[in-house]
DNA sequence: CCGTTAACTTAACAGTGTTAAGCTCGTGGG
DNA sequence: CCCACGAGCTTAACACTGTTAAGTTAACGG
Protein backbone atom coordinates (compact mmCIF):
# COMPACT_ATOMS: atom_id res chain seq x y z
CA UNK A 1 0.00 0.00 0.00
CA UNK A 2 2.81 2.69 -1.11
CA UNK A 3 -0.42 4.24 -3.02
CA UNK A 4 -2.26 5.33 0.00
CA UNK A 5 0.70 6.57 1.89
CA UNK A 6 1.64 8.42 -1.22
CA UNK A 7 -1.84 10.01 -1.23
CA UNK A 8 -1.57 11.13 2.57
CA UNK A 9 1.89 12.22 1.88
CA UNK A 10 0.53 14.60 -0.74
CA UNK A 11 -3.06 15.40 1.62
CA UNK A 12 0.03 16.70 3.81
CA UNK A 13 2.13 18.58 1.05
CA UNK A 14 -1.53 20.12 0.48
CA UNK A 15 -2.51 21.39 3.84
CA UNK A 16 1.16 22.27 4.08
CA UNK A 17 1.35 24.31 0.84
CA UNK A 18 -1.87 25.96 1.87
CA UNK A 19 -0.58 27.20 5.70
CA UNK A 20 2.59 28.55 3.81
CA UNK A 21 0.78 30.03 0.69
CA UNK A 22 -1.40 31.63 3.92
CA UNK A 23 1.68 32.68 5.94
CA UNK A 24 3.33 34.90 2.78
CA UNK A 25 0.03 36.22 2.26
CA UNK A 26 -0.12 37.26 5.98
CA UNK A 27 3.05 38.13 5.87
CA UNK A 28 3.14 40.78 3.62
CA UNK A 29 -0.79 42.25 2.94
CA UNK A 30 -1.74 41.46 6.28
CA UNK A 31 -5.68 40.09 7.62
CA UNK A 32 -7.26 41.63 5.14
CA UNK A 33 -5.20 40.51 2.08
CA UNK A 34 -5.71 37.10 2.98
CA UNK A 35 -8.76 35.44 0.78
CA UNK A 36 -9.57 31.49 0.50
CA UNK A 37 -9.30 32.13 -3.09
CA UNK A 38 -6.10 33.50 -3.49
CA UNK A 39 -4.53 30.75 -0.52
CA UNK A 40 -5.94 28.54 -3.05
CA UNK A 41 -4.83 30.05 -6.60
CA UNK A 42 -1.58 29.85 -4.93
CA UNK A 43 -1.65 26.32 -3.66
CA UNK A 44 -3.22 25.30 -7.50
CA UNK A 45 -6.79 23.61 -5.74
CA UNK A 46 -10.47 25.53 -6.01
CA UNK A 47 -10.91 27.79 -2.77
CA UNK A 48 -13.29 25.06 -1.09
CA UNK A 49 -10.93 22.35 -1.20
CA UNK A 50 -9.16 24.32 1.92
CA UNK A 51 -12.17 23.42 3.64
CA UNK A 52 -11.35 19.60 3.82
CA UNK A 53 -8.33 20.69 6.21
CA UNK A 54 -9.31 23.79 7.90
CA UNK A 55 -12.42 24.39 9.69
CA UNK A 56 -12.86 27.66 8.23
CA UNK A 57 -10.85 30.49 7.71
CA UNK A 58 -10.61 31.63 11.26
CA UNK A 59 -8.94 28.16 12.31
CA UNK A 60 -6.43 28.74 8.94
CA UNK A 61 -5.66 31.87 10.67
CA UNK A 62 -5.14 30.11 14.07
CA UNK A 63 -2.57 27.60 12.57
CA UNK A 64 -0.58 29.95 11.16
CA UNK A 65 0.11 32.31 13.51
CA UNK A 66 0.54 29.10 16.03
CA UNK A 67 3.31 28.29 13.44
CA UNK A 68 4.88 32.06 13.63
CA UNK A 69 4.72 31.75 17.64
CA UNK A 70 6.84 28.75 17.05
CA UNK A 71 9.25 30.92 14.95
CA UNK A 72 9.11 34.02 17.32
CA UNK A 73 9.70 31.47 20.37
CA UNK A 74 13.13 29.99 18.40
CA UNK A 75 14.04 33.62 17.56
CA UNK A 76 13.73 34.58 21.64
CA UNK A 77 15.38 31.58 22.71
CA UNK A 78 18.83 32.33 19.84
CA UNK A 79 18.74 35.59 21.89
CA UNK A 80 18.83 34.30 25.33
CA UNK A 81 21.47 31.82 24.72
CA UNK A 82 23.54 34.50 23.80
CA UNK A 83 23.99 35.72 27.61
CA UNK A 84 25.02 34.18 30.36
CA UNK A 85 21.93 32.97 32.76
CA UNK A 86 21.12 35.26 35.30
CA UNK A 87 22.38 38.05 33.61
CA UNK A 88 20.53 41.56 33.16
CA UNK A 89 21.83 41.48 29.60
CA UNK A 90 19.88 38.01 29.04
CA UNK A 91 16.77 39.74 30.59
CA UNK A 92 17.55 42.82 28.31
CA UNK A 93 18.27 40.58 25.34
CA UNK A 94 14.80 39.31 24.90
CA UNK A 95 13.31 42.66 24.87
CA UNK A 96 15.18 43.45 22.39
CA UNK A 97 14.59 40.33 20.11
CA UNK A 98 11.10 40.59 21.35
CA UNK A 99 11.24 44.06 19.19
CA UNK A 100 13.40 42.87 16.18
CA UNK A 101 11.48 40.23 15.60
CA UNK A 102 8.09 41.97 15.45
CA UNK A 103 9.86 44.90 13.64
CA UNK A 104 11.13 42.56 10.86
CA UNK A 105 8.07 40.67 10.22
CA UNK A 106 5.40 43.42 10.97
CA UNK A 107 2.43 42.80 9.22
CA UNK A 108 2.86 39.01 10.52
CA UNK A 109 3.06 40.22 14.42
CA UNK A 110 -0.30 42.16 13.66
CA UNK A 111 -2.07 39.02 13.09
CA UNK A 112 -0.06 37.25 16.11
CA UNK A 113 -1.31 40.14 18.66
CA UNK A 114 -4.17 41.10 16.70
CA UNK A 115 -6.53 42.94 19.02
CA UNK A 116 -9.87 42.16 17.25
CA UNK A 117 -9.62 38.52 17.84
CA UNK A 118 -12.69 37.80 19.99
CA UNK A 119 -11.14 35.09 21.72
CA UNK A 120 -8.11 36.17 23.72
CA UNK A 121 -4.69 33.79 23.22
CA UNK A 122 -4.56 31.09 25.81
CA UNK A 123 -0.61 31.27 26.22
CA UNK A 124 -1.18 27.19 27.79
CA UNK A 125 -1.80 26.54 23.72
CA UNK A 126 1.60 28.47 22.45
CA UNK A 127 4.65 27.21 21.89
CA UNK A 128 6.75 28.28 25.11
CA UNK A 129 3.81 30.22 26.18
CA UNK A 130 4.43 32.94 23.52
CA UNK A 131 7.99 33.38 25.11
CA UNK A 132 6.34 34.10 28.60
CA UNK A 133 8.13 31.33 30.07
CA UNK A 134 11.31 32.31 28.48
CA UNK A 135 11.25 35.47 29.92
CA UNK A 136 10.10 34.32 33.36
CA UNK A 137 13.07 31.99 33.27
CA UNK A 138 15.80 34.81 32.83
CA UNK A 139 13.73 36.43 35.67
CA UNK A 140 14.11 34.16 37.90
CA UNK A 141 17.59 33.48 37.27
CA UNK A 142 18.36 36.72 37.52
CA UNK A 143 16.89 37.24 40.62
CA UNK A 144 18.24 34.11 42.02
CA UNK A 145 21.75 35.70 41.11
CA UNK A 146 21.12 38.71 42.66
CA UNK A 147 20.97 40.73 39.16
CA UNK A 148 17.54 41.81 40.04
CA UNK A 149 15.60 42.36 43.40
CA UNK A 150 13.85 39.35 44.58
CA UNK A 151 9.77 39.68 44.14
CA UNK A 152 7.01 37.77 42.51
CA UNK A 153 8.36 36.52 39.08
CA UNK A 154 5.04 36.48 37.43
CA UNK A 155 4.54 40.36 38.44
CA UNK A 156 7.86 41.57 37.53
CA UNK A 157 7.46 39.48 33.87
CA UNK A 158 4.38 40.83 32.98
CA UNK A 159 5.85 44.29 34.16
CA UNK A 160 8.78 44.01 31.43
CA UNK A 161 6.59 42.24 28.89
CA UNK A 162 4.15 45.16 29.38
CA UNK A 163 6.75 47.87 28.85
CA UNK A 164 8.32 46.36 25.50
CA UNK A 165 5.15 45.26 23.81
CA UNK A 166 3.41 48.51 24.62
CA UNK A 167 6.45 50.59 23.25
CA UNK A 168 6.35 48.11 20.25
CA UNK A 169 2.56 48.63 19.69
CA UNK A 170 2.61 51.91 20.14
CA UNK A 171 5.25 52.42 17.64
CA UNK A 172 3.10 50.25 15.32
CA UNK A 173 0.08 52.50 15.80
CA UNK A 174 1.20 55.83 16.29
CA UNK A 175 3.66 58.32 14.62
CA UNK A 176 4.63 59.74 17.84
CA UNK A 177 7.24 62.41 16.02
CA UNK A 178 4.25 64.27 14.99
CA UNK A 179 2.80 65.07 18.10
CA UNK A 180 2.99 69.02 18.70
CA UNK A 181 4.01 68.77 22.67
CA UNK A 182 6.74 66.17 21.34
CA UNK A 183 10.23 67.88 21.64
CA UNK A 184 12.98 67.26 18.70
CA UNK A 185 15.41 66.02 20.80
CA UNK A 186 13.86 62.50 20.89
CA UNK A 187 12.79 62.85 17.49
CA UNK A 188 15.55 60.23 15.96
CA UNK A 189 14.87 57.37 18.76
CA UNK A 190 14.09 54.16 16.63
CA UNK A 191 11.73 52.08 18.77
CA UNK A 192 15.40 49.72 19.94
CA UNK A 193 16.73 52.80 20.38
CA UNK A 194 13.55 53.76 22.71
CA UNK A 195 14.15 50.74 24.59
CA UNK A 196 17.84 51.30 25.54
CA UNK A 197 17.15 54.67 26.96
CA UNK A 198 14.19 53.39 29.29
CA UNK A 199 16.79 51.07 31.08
CA UNK A 200 17.89 53.66 33.89
CA UNK A 201 14.14 53.61 34.62
CA UNK A 202 13.54 50.23 34.59
CA UNK A 203 16.49 49.78 36.28
CA UNK A 204 16.58 52.59 38.35
CA UNK A 205 13.22 53.64 38.94
CA UNK A 206 11.98 57.00 38.02
CA UNK A 207 11.50 58.46 41.90
CA UNK A 208 13.73 61.51 42.37
CA UNK A 209 16.83 60.34 44.22
CA UNK A 210 18.59 57.44 42.08
CA UNK A 211 21.58 59.15 40.19
CA UNK A 212 23.95 56.46 39.30
CA UNK A 213 26.06 56.19 36.58
CA UNK A 214 25.34 52.83 36.26
CA UNK A 215 28.43 51.85 33.71
CA UNK A 216 31.21 49.12 34.30
CA UNK B 1 -32.97 81.41 3.15
CA UNK B 2 -34.49 79.18 6.52
CA UNK B 3 -35.43 76.57 4.20
CA UNK B 4 -32.23 76.10 2.97
CA UNK B 5 -30.63 76.51 6.66
CA UNK B 6 -33.01 73.98 7.38
CA UNK B 7 -31.94 71.67 4.97
CA UNK B 8 -28.29 71.85 5.82
CA UNK B 9 -29.52 71.53 9.45
CA UNK B 10 -30.72 68.15 8.33
CA UNK B 11 -27.84 66.87 6.09
CA UNK B 12 -25.37 67.45 9.29
CA UNK B 13 -27.96 65.83 11.38
CA UNK B 14 -27.80 62.83 9.05
CA UNK B 15 -24.06 63.19 9.17
CA UNK B 16 -24.03 63.47 12.87
CA UNK B 17 -26.43 60.15 12.90
CA UNK B 18 -24.13 58.35 10.41
CA UNK B 19 -21.46 58.88 13.10
CA UNK B 20 -23.33 57.83 15.74
CA UNK B 21 -24.70 54.70 14.38
CA UNK B 22 -21.11 53.88 13.27
CA UNK B 23 -19.61 54.42 17.39
CA UNK B 24 -22.44 52.50 18.39
CA UNK B 25 -21.98 49.80 16.67
CA UNK B 26 -18.02 49.65 16.33
CA UNK B 27 -18.75 49.93 20.34
CA UNK B 28 -20.46 46.61 20.40
CA UNK B 29 -19.41 44.23 17.96
CA UNK B 30 -16.26 46.30 16.35
CA UNK B 31 -14.53 46.96 12.93
CA UNK B 32 -16.40 43.02 11.62
CA UNK B 33 -19.90 44.10 13.07
CA UNK B 34 -19.78 47.28 10.60
CA UNK B 35 -20.97 47.57 7.55
CA UNK B 36 -22.25 50.67 5.62
CA UNK B 37 -25.73 48.76 4.81
CA UNK B 38 -26.12 47.57 8.66
CA UNK B 39 -25.53 52.05 9.06
CA UNK B 40 -27.68 53.35 6.58
CA UNK B 41 -30.49 51.12 8.06
CA UNK B 42 -30.08 52.19 11.54
CA UNK B 43 -30.32 56.01 10.15
CA UNK B 44 -32.92 54.99 7.93
CA UNK B 45 -31.09 55.91 4.41
CA UNK B 46 -29.81 54.39 1.60
CA UNK B 47 -25.85 52.56 2.23
CA UNK B 48 -24.67 55.24 -0.92
CA UNK B 49 -26.02 58.07 1.03
CA UNK B 50 -22.97 57.82 3.16
CA UNK B 51 -20.77 58.70 0.74
CA UNK B 52 -21.99 61.49 0.15
CA UNK B 53 -20.84 63.20 3.65
CA UNK B 54 -17.36 60.46 3.78
CA UNK B 55 -15.67 58.88 1.38
CA UNK B 56 -15.60 55.37 1.82
CA UNK B 57 -15.83 53.28 5.01
CA UNK B 58 -11.84 54.21 6.51
CA UNK B 59 -12.84 57.63 6.30
CA UNK B 60 -15.88 56.82 8.07
CA UNK B 61 -14.12 54.65 10.70
CA UNK B 62 -11.74 57.22 10.64
CA UNK B 63 -13.80 60.21 11.95
CA UNK B 64 -15.61 57.90 14.71
CA UNK B 65 -12.02 57.18 16.02
CA UNK B 66 -11.29 61.21 15.89
CA UNK B 67 -14.15 61.30 18.25
CA UNK B 68 -13.33 58.54 20.25
CA UNK B 69 -10.03 59.97 21.20
CA UNK B 70 -11.49 63.03 22.28
CA UNK B 71 -14.32 61.18 24.68
CA UNK B 72 -10.57 59.48 25.68
CA UNK B 73 -9.08 62.87 25.96
CA UNK B 74 -11.74 63.97 28.18
CA UNK B 75 -12.16 61.47 30.54
CA UNK B 76 -8.18 61.33 31.27
CA UNK B 77 -8.48 64.87 31.97
CA UNK B 78 -11.10 65.01 34.49
CA UNK B 79 -8.84 61.94 36.19
CA UNK B 80 -5.74 63.95 36.48
CA UNK B 81 -7.27 67.11 37.84
CA UNK B 82 -8.39 64.46 40.55
CA UNK B 83 -5.10 65.74 41.99
CA UNK B 84 -2.56 68.09 42.01
CA UNK B 85 -0.20 69.25 39.78
CA UNK B 86 2.89 68.10 40.24
CA UNK B 87 2.54 64.98 41.82
CA UNK B 88 3.07 61.43 41.45
CA UNK B 89 -0.57 60.31 41.85
CA UNK B 90 -1.60 62.37 39.40
CA UNK B 91 0.69 60.64 36.59
CA UNK B 92 -0.27 57.35 38.27
CA UNK B 93 -4.06 58.43 37.74
CA UNK B 94 -3.64 58.94 34.06
CA UNK B 95 -2.42 55.81 34.34
CA UNK B 96 -5.23 54.17 35.87
CA UNK B 97 -7.95 56.04 33.96
CA UNK B 98 -6.26 54.69 30.83
CA UNK B 99 -6.79 51.52 31.56
CA UNK B 100 -10.21 51.84 33.31
CA UNK B 101 -11.51 53.91 29.77
CA UNK B 102 -10.17 51.02 27.41
CA UNK B 103 -11.76 48.21 29.74
CA UNK B 104 -14.88 49.99 30.03
CA UNK B 105 -14.87 50.27 26.12
CA UNK B 106 -13.32 47.12 25.00
CA UNK B 107 -14.58 46.98 21.24
CA UNK B 108 -14.26 51.02 21.00
CA UNK B 109 -10.54 50.98 22.10
CA UNK B 110 -9.84 48.22 19.84
CA UNK B 111 -10.71 50.00 17.05
CA UNK B 112 -8.78 53.55 18.25
CA UNK B 113 -5.72 51.43 18.58
CA UNK B 114 -6.70 48.76 15.97
CA UNK B 115 -3.10 47.37 15.08
CA UNK B 116 -3.90 46.48 11.34
CA UNK B 117 -4.50 50.25 10.00
CA UNK B 118 -2.17 50.84 6.88
CA UNK B 119 -1.46 54.34 8.17
CA UNK B 120 -0.20 55.15 11.75
CA UNK B 121 -2.39 57.37 13.71
CA UNK B 122 -0.64 61.03 13.41
CA UNK B 123 -0.60 62.04 17.25
CA UNK B 124 -1.28 65.94 15.49
CA UNK B 125 -4.32 64.93 14.47
CA UNK B 126 -5.68 63.99 17.85
CA UNK B 127 -7.16 66.12 20.20
CA UNK B 128 -4.81 66.36 22.73
CA UNK B 129 -2.77 64.02 21.10
CA UNK B 130 -4.01 61.07 21.86
CA UNK B 131 -3.27 62.05 25.91
CA UNK B 132 0.29 62.22 25.43
CA UNK B 133 0.13 65.94 25.83
CA UNK B 134 -1.43 65.61 29.25
CA UNK B 135 1.08 63.13 30.40
CA UNK B 136 3.55 64.77 29.74
CA UNK B 137 2.60 67.92 30.77
CA UNK B 138 1.73 65.91 34.42
CA UNK B 139 5.41 64.23 34.01
CA UNK B 140 6.87 67.53 33.70
CA UNK B 141 5.36 68.99 36.71
CA UNK B 142 5.90 66.11 38.64
CA UNK B 143 9.64 66.51 37.47
CA UNK B 144 9.80 70.42 38.64
CA UNK B 145 8.31 69.60 41.98
CA UNK B 146 10.90 67.03 42.96
CA UNK B 147 8.26 63.71 42.44
CA UNK B 148 10.30 61.65 39.86
CA UNK B 149 13.83 62.68 38.39
CA UNK B 150 14.51 65.10 36.21
CA UNK B 151 15.50 63.59 31.97
CA UNK B 152 14.18 63.92 28.99
CA UNK B 153 10.16 63.83 29.26
CA UNK B 154 9.69 62.65 26.05
CA UNK B 155 11.36 59.13 27.22
CA UNK B 156 9.75 59.14 30.27
CA UNK B 157 6.12 59.56 28.98
CA UNK B 158 7.07 56.44 26.37
CA UNK B 159 8.01 54.31 29.34
CA UNK B 160 5.24 55.08 31.37
CA UNK B 161 3.11 55.21 28.31
CA UNK B 162 4.43 51.47 27.18
CA UNK B 163 4.00 50.45 30.08
CA UNK B 164 0.68 51.05 30.63
CA UNK B 165 -0.25 50.42 26.99
CA UNK B 166 1.29 47.44 27.10
CA UNK B 167 -0.12 45.87 30.12
CA UNK B 168 -3.88 46.80 28.29
CA UNK B 169 -2.82 45.19 25.04
CA UNK B 170 -1.75 42.26 26.60
CA UNK B 171 -4.66 41.67 29.30
CA UNK B 172 -7.17 42.30 25.36
CA UNK B 173 -5.09 39.64 23.69
CA UNK B 174 -4.18 36.59 25.96
CA UNK B 175 -5.13 35.09 28.96
CA UNK B 176 -1.53 35.06 31.13
CA UNK B 177 -3.37 32.73 33.78
CA UNK B 178 -3.49 30.28 31.43
CA UNK B 179 0.56 30.17 31.23
CA UNK B 180 1.86 26.27 32.27
CA UNK B 181 4.85 28.51 34.03
CA UNK B 182 2.49 30.91 35.96
CA UNK B 183 1.81 30.75 39.12
CA UNK B 184 -0.96 30.70 40.64
CA UNK B 185 -0.12 33.17 43.07
CA UNK B 186 -0.59 36.43 41.06
CA UNK B 187 -3.48 34.85 39.07
CA UNK B 188 -6.18 36.87 40.51
CA UNK B 189 -4.96 40.14 39.47
CA UNK B 190 -7.07 42.22 37.62
CA UNK B 191 -4.96 44.54 34.64
CA UNK B 192 -6.09 47.38 37.13
CA UNK B 193 -4.68 45.50 40.26
CA UNK B 194 -1.35 44.25 38.26
CA UNK B 195 -1.19 48.28 37.16
CA UNK B 196 -0.87 48.98 40.59
CA UNK B 197 1.39 46.22 41.47
CA UNK B 198 3.90 47.31 39.00
CA UNK B 199 4.23 51.09 40.93
CA UNK B 200 7.05 50.21 42.99
CA UNK B 201 9.53 49.20 40.18
CA UNK B 202 7.95 51.71 38.16
CA UNK B 203 9.33 54.01 41.19
CA UNK B 204 12.30 52.38 42.45
CA UNK B 205 13.44 50.17 39.99
CA UNK B 206 14.49 46.16 39.19
CA UNK B 207 17.44 46.22 40.24
CA UNK B 208 18.15 44.95 43.70
CA UNK B 209 19.33 46.89 46.45
CA UNK B 210 16.02 49.56 46.64
CA UNK B 211 14.27 47.85 49.07
CA UNK B 212 12.86 50.67 51.17
CA UNK B 213 8.88 49.94 51.83
CA UNK B 214 7.16 53.28 50.10
CA UNK B 215 6.17 55.91 52.54
CA UNK B 216 2.99 56.45 54.32
C1' DC C 1 -17.13 -6.39 -7.98
C1' DC C 2 -19.21 -3.25 -4.99
C1' DG C 3 -19.72 0.25 -1.40
C1' DT C 4 -17.20 3.59 1.10
C1' DT C 5 -14.45 7.28 1.74
C1' DA C 6 -10.91 10.91 0.89
C1' DA C 7 -10.01 14.59 -2.05
C1' DC C 8 -11.58 17.48 -4.81
C1' DT C 9 -14.70 20.13 -8.23
C1' DT C 10 -18.37 23.59 -9.84
C1' DA C 11 -22.46 26.28 -8.70
C1' DA C 12 -24.58 28.91 -5.75
C1' DC C 13 -25.91 31.93 -1.66
C1' DA C 14 -25.69 35.73 1.19
C1' DG C 15 -22.99 39.17 2.40
C1' DT C 16 -19.36 42.98 1.65
C1' DG C 17 -17.46 47.88 -0.18
C1' DT C 18 -18.05 50.70 -3.90
C1' DT C 19 -19.45 52.85 -8.50
C1' DA C 20 -22.65 54.51 -12.05
C1' DA C 21 -26.69 56.35 -13.45
C1' DG C 22 -30.78 58.51 -12.51
C1' DC C 23 -34.32 60.80 -9.73
C1' DT C 24 -36.41 64.71 -6.91
C1' DC C 25 -36.41 69.06 -5.29
C1' DG C 26 -35.36 73.78 -3.51
C1' DT C 27 -32.53 77.54 -5.15
C1' DG C 28 -30.23 81.31 -7.79
C1' DG C 29 -29.63 83.51 -12.26
C1' DG C 30 -31.48 85.14 -16.61
C1' DC D 1 -41.55 83.10 -14.69
C1' DC D 2 -38.65 79.42 -15.99
C1' DC D 3 -34.90 76.72 -16.28
C1' DA D 4 -30.37 74.86 -15.31
C1' DC D 5 -28.03 73.41 -11.34
C1' DG D 6 -26.50 70.94 -7.63
C1' DA D 7 -27.43 68.76 -3.04
C1' DG D 8 -29.25 64.70 -1.42
C1' DC D 9 -30.77 60.71 -2.27
C1' DT D 10 -32.27 56.26 -4.79
C1' DT D 11 -31.87 51.67 -7.27
C1' DA D 12 -29.03 48.53 -9.98
C1' DA D 13 -25.01 46.60 -10.58
C1' DC D 14 -20.00 44.99 -10.15
C1' DA D 15 -16.48 42.54 -8.14
C1' DC D 16 -15.31 40.62 -4.26
C1' DT D 17 -15.76 37.92 0.28
C1' DG D 18 -16.57 33.36 3.36
C1' DT D 19 -19.11 29.39 3.18
C1' DT D 20 -22.41 25.50 1.89
C1' DA D 21 -24.40 21.93 -1.09
C1' DA D 22 -24.12 18.73 -4.40
C1' DG D 23 -21.63 16.15 -7.58
C1' DT D 24 -17.26 13.88 -9.47
C1' DT D 25 -13.21 11.00 -9.42
C1' DA D 26 -10.34 7.53 -7.92
C1' DA D 27 -8.30 4.42 -4.77
C1' DC D 28 -9.22 1.37 -1.00
C1' DG D 29 -11.18 -2.68 1.99
C1' DG D 30 -14.30 -6.44 2.06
Amino acid sequence: MPVKEAEARRAADVEQAILEAARDILAVGGLDALSMRLVAERVGVSATAIYHYFENKDQLVRRVVEYGFQRFGAYLEEAAARHPKGSLERVRSLGEAYLQFALENQSYFRVLFSLHHGDPHRLDELPDGGGYGLLRRAVEEAMDAGAIRRANPDVMVMYLWSMTHGLLTISMACRIDSCPEFSADSLELSPLELFHAFDPYVREGISDGGEEGGGP
